[in-house]
DNA sequence: TCGTAAATGCAAGTGATTATCATTTAGAAA
DNA sequence: TTTCTAAATGATAATCACTTGCATTTACGA
C-alpha cells in the first residue's frame, strides 16, 4: 500500500523522516535497527538524529505498521514490517540473515500447557538459530 | 550436588561470592538477575559489587553451572540453574513468575524447516506468555 | 610458609535507548 | 492564502544495565 495512505490512516503527520522510514520497511521488507536507519539518512545526505528515529519506531509499532523482532543474539532492537499473520524467524548465526516464516508449529501445544500447567497462554515467541542455505554451502 | 564439589570440578577457586551465588541457584532453583543477587548480599550484611556478580555469572554460564534465560519482556538478563535437558518457559505477564517446562513441541518441526527453507537448525528458543494459575483466579 | 595467578572491589567507561526542551512545521481553520 | 497551534523535530543531556581497568587481596599449590 502507498506510504502516504498508510500514514494518513494512522493520523500521524506526513513528515520526511516518517516517509523514508516507512518506505524502507514497505518497499524492501527488511529487518532494521535504529542505527541502520540512521545510516540511510546519513548516506542520503540528510541526517536524522537517533532520538527522532526511535520515537518514530515506537509510534509505528503502536500503530501496527511495524513490529519489533526479538533476536536473542542481537544486542540492539530490530524491527520489521508488520505482517497480518503470526510468524517465526530463522536466524543464521553465520551471516545474521533473518528468514520470516508464516507458519506455527505450536498452536495445538498451547492447549496442552493449559491442561498440564494450568497456564493460559496469550502469545509466544519462537526463534530458530542455525545456518542458512548459502552459509551451509560456504562451509562445505 | 554439593556446592564445593561443583566449584572444584570447574577449576574456579572457592570464594565467598561464588559459593553464595551458586547456592542460590542450586538450593532454591530460582530465576535471578545480577541485581537480585546483589540484594541478597546486601541483606546478608556483606555487600558484593555488581562487577563481581556479573563476572561470576559469566563464568558460571561458561562452565555450564548456570544458563541465561532470554525473556523478551524483561529488560535485564536473567539466569537459572543449568538443566540437563533442553527446556522452555511459561512467563506470567501479571506476576512475572517463570515456569520451567522440560518438554519440546518443535523437535520434529526442525527437519521440516530444512526441507522447506534449506535452513539447518542448531537450536531454538520458545517462550509462552500468559497468565499463571494463581493470576487467573485473582482475575476471575 | 611462600609465591603467584586468580579473584575481588572500587571507580570510571560504554553504548543503546530515553527524556527534556527550545525551535520548527504540517495541516487545519479562518 | 495567511494564521494558528498541536505535533514533530533536533540538539543535548540523562539513564541504566553492563563492562573494563587497575590496584589490592586471597586461594591454594609448591
Ligand atoms: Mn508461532
Ligand atoms: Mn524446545
Ligand atoms: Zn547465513
Ligand atoms: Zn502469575
Amino acid at each position: 500500500m502507498n506510504i502516504d495512505v498508510l500514514l494518513e490512516k494512522t493520523g500521524l503527520k506526513k513528515t520526511y523522516p516518517r516517509k523514508i522510514i516507512l518506505g524502507l520497511f514497505e518497499d524492501r521488507d527488511q529487518f532494521l535497527s535504529a542505527d541502520d536507519i540512521a545510516k540511510v539518512f546519513q548516506e542520503a545526505g540528510h541526517p536524522v538524529p537517533l532520538s527522532t528515529i526511535y520515537r518514530i519506531l515506537d509510534q509505528f509499532v503502536e500503530k501496527h505498521l511495524v513490529s519489533e523482532v526479538h533476536i536473542e543474539t542481537a544486542q540492539v532492537k530490530l524491527y520489521e514490517r508488520a505482517h497480518a499473520h503470526h510468524a517465526h524467524h530463522l536466524i543464521c548465526t553465520e551471516c545474521e540473515k533473518i528468514i520470516h516464516v508464516e507458519s506455527c508449529p505450536v498452536h495445538d501445544y498451547e492447549s496442552d500447557l493449559e491442561d498440564t500447567h494450568g497456564f493460559k497462554v496469550t502469545h509466544h515467541t519462537l526463534n530458530f538459530y542455525g545456518l542458512c542455505e548459502a552459509c551451509q554451502k560456504a562451509h562445505a
